[in-house]
DNA sequence: GATGAATGAGTCTTCATTCAT
DNA sequence: GATGAATGAAGACTCATTCAT
């Protein structure tokens, strides 16, 4: 009885992302003719994903109001609903264009890798750098895996990043792990991005030398979690 | 500005705690001067905290509305504000009591611990058997653990959880490592708390032997990750 | 429509303060068998009723809370309604006996009070100082005079003070107008009081020189204000 | 602890009408930058103001509630907070409107006053006259310029009113006390407003004939509390 | 598209009053 | 008589969302 949330059209998850996509998606990828309108809502739309990421990062996605992330935009409430049909559609659309920069941003430098040209050692040091790195530069990336504060229910629309993570990880792991079945190999992925986000939090919460600290702890956590794939190759 | 919860006095989490016990928990430790708490108030007491911990599980601290609780809990919203001054005071009294419970159920077993007695993979294997177990019984402690969803900002009055798990951490590892400086024990505690947390999320959201499978992974990583402490035994 | 209190029992103003009168009351005056009994519940009475005037004098009277009242009395709610029925019947037995007591301390000096014997000016002065030690005295004297912010509607339960003091007042008026119209009399008196109310909150306003001053201008706005009434003895 | 109103900043009853403003008022002044109130809103406030003022006089300031002048107004309760941040604010805006009003009803006929062209009796009857229509037209004022029912704590944002009054009859007195101090001006002015105050209440409370000589009972109240005054020119 | 206005259910919290013990 | 618990209707205020302009 507790759960009250009502959403009469786009009841499920997908069907909201689908429904976004229409409205806000589009107008990235379609070439036609009203060209110098699609760039003005890829604008409003860029305005509007920063102010959000903003807001979630300052008040967490729960707490965070539609109506704060349109004043820190500066534009009105009516003019985010034109361009997102709700709050998650926000978190989605937001969460998507960050997973799609993190990949350009490192996919360049880990697709060549193969246990034969890189040491495990390195591919994890490489990639937490990376990620850090990344993590630091858009802190709601952070925001958005973590999702709304009901665990358990780990799947839910905001893991499409945790999701799409996991995945990553699955096809970094994967040329080192070519014996072991598909399901363990998951596991292993999806205890790498565990450890992964809890050293995240620790090393934002620090600074200076400790920060780095963390990092190192990280960096040694992961590597030696993974050792066990070392012997196999 | 979404949060505008205001404590002039009692800024950390303890001294919060301790606000919130004078007010709300002193019927549990003894009665001050008249505060001649009746049987009756102590049972909605514990009944009100077993709602709040089933409406936390199901919709998270930040979404969970103390009307919601008291409705769970089958009383009027007057009848909680009798007992507790906000839904803060809920969360820390609750916290407080969980932890209490699960401090005895491992104190008895962990105390007589010493490197010689014990190997460090055991003491993991047990620890986290029993806080597996008790998480398990008790799916609000991961719930308070988590906190409110705005990260970076991971020290609240939430953490008290946190906070005296990575103290009992550091406890139970402290005999492994003598040489290492405190500070060193400390970010090793915390990265153990955050990987069980982080194993915990997983094991919690799969069943049987999935569940079971992901068990056995985060012993794992918990215990490469305590490698280098075995040099010293 | 704004006016939605309601009280099943004790209908009207007059009803209520009967009804006070019959569980508050009759201890003071009954000399019955249980002597014991109406003891204990006049200090009970005296009690609340002092606790009462602090908490009217610090929040006033409509945001006076009967549980901040009873906690102030150090007893519980339930207690409280056990001597009145509602806060209303607490605030008109406080005036009754506020009224009660600044009766029998003023009486015995101006009851002997003519024209001859004492000039009007003395008169004044007189009344102006006792009236304000009284008050000084009893700060919930004046909060009760004022009554709740709802002025044009003069009249109700709160100000049988002010229809007492005006008749007090007109009773002392009375020997110096003997051929004034009864209802000159009394507009005279009401405006007499209500120049005293007046320079009240200004004399309560200021401290030490500044509240001189204003005792000072208060007794010059009354002497001259019934000045007209010099010339008729 | 009844009233827990907290403003850390905006301590003084200025400053707070000038936060009022720069959130609710500015609409009235000038559009700032990006504000462009539209008409409708600017009718929503007259009407809610109106509302307001209605409640105010049937409730008191303390006991109106701002569901209830959203309801009187017929709008929802949100829409009320669209434009005012709280009760204060609306009681405030209100209060400066009407000031507003009466300095622009009796500015044109006042200023040109000096003791020599006009002798104070005519300024008292002619200031007491309009200041009563004024307050028969718009009987919020009155409840405003009293403020909540807590005495000795005259001052608070409420008091604007009753503070620009007193500034108003001190800048009408000056001409006639050119030697006095300005302290005793204050003084005078202070005991002027109250008084009228006390009268206003007694004609407020009459009708007819009877009200008519509580007019008169109130002129020659001040002017003969001026008499002094009056050696002078 | 954009804006500001409008909504109304929902949130936290308080309070006068009544009840069981 | 006394206590603390219980109630439930408000009250202030917020927010996701929709609408008229």
């Amino acid at each position: 009885m507790p759960d009250k949330t009502e959403k009469p059209a786009a009841e499920t998850a997908t069907e909201a992302a689908a429904e976004a996509a229409k409205k806000a998606v589009s107008a990235t990828t379609a070439e036609e003719r009203p060209r110098r309108r699609q760039a003005r809502g890829e604008r409003r739309i860029v305005q509007l994903l920063e102010a959000a990421a903003r807001v979630f990062v300052t008040t967490g996605y729960t707490a965070a109001s539609t109506n704060a992330i349109a004043r820190e935009a500066g534009v009105s409430p009516g003019t985010l609903y034109q361009f997102f049909p709700n709050k998650e559609a926000i978190a989605i659309e937001l969460g998507s264009r960050l997973m799609h920069e993190m990949r350009q941003s490192y996919d360049e430098v880990l697709t060549p890798i193969t246990p034969e040209t890189t040491p495990l050692e390195e591919v994890i040091a490489g990639t937490v750098d990376r990620f850090i790195e990344f993590n630091c530069r858009h802190p709601a990336f952070f925001v958005l895996m973590h999702g709304p504060d009901i665990p358990g229910r780990i799947a839910e629309e905001h893991d499409a990043l945790h999701t799409t993570l996991v995945a990553r990880v699955e096809t970094i792991l994967a040329p080192f792990t070519p014996d072991a079945p598909p399901a363990a190999v998951t596991r292993t992925a999806q205890m790498c991005v565990g450890i992964y986000k809890a050293g995240l939090e620790l090393i934002l919460a620090h600074e200076g030398d400790e920060r780095e600290a963390y990092v190192q702890e990280l960096k040694g956590a992961l590597v030696r979690y993974l050792d066990p794939l070392m012997g196999t190759s």
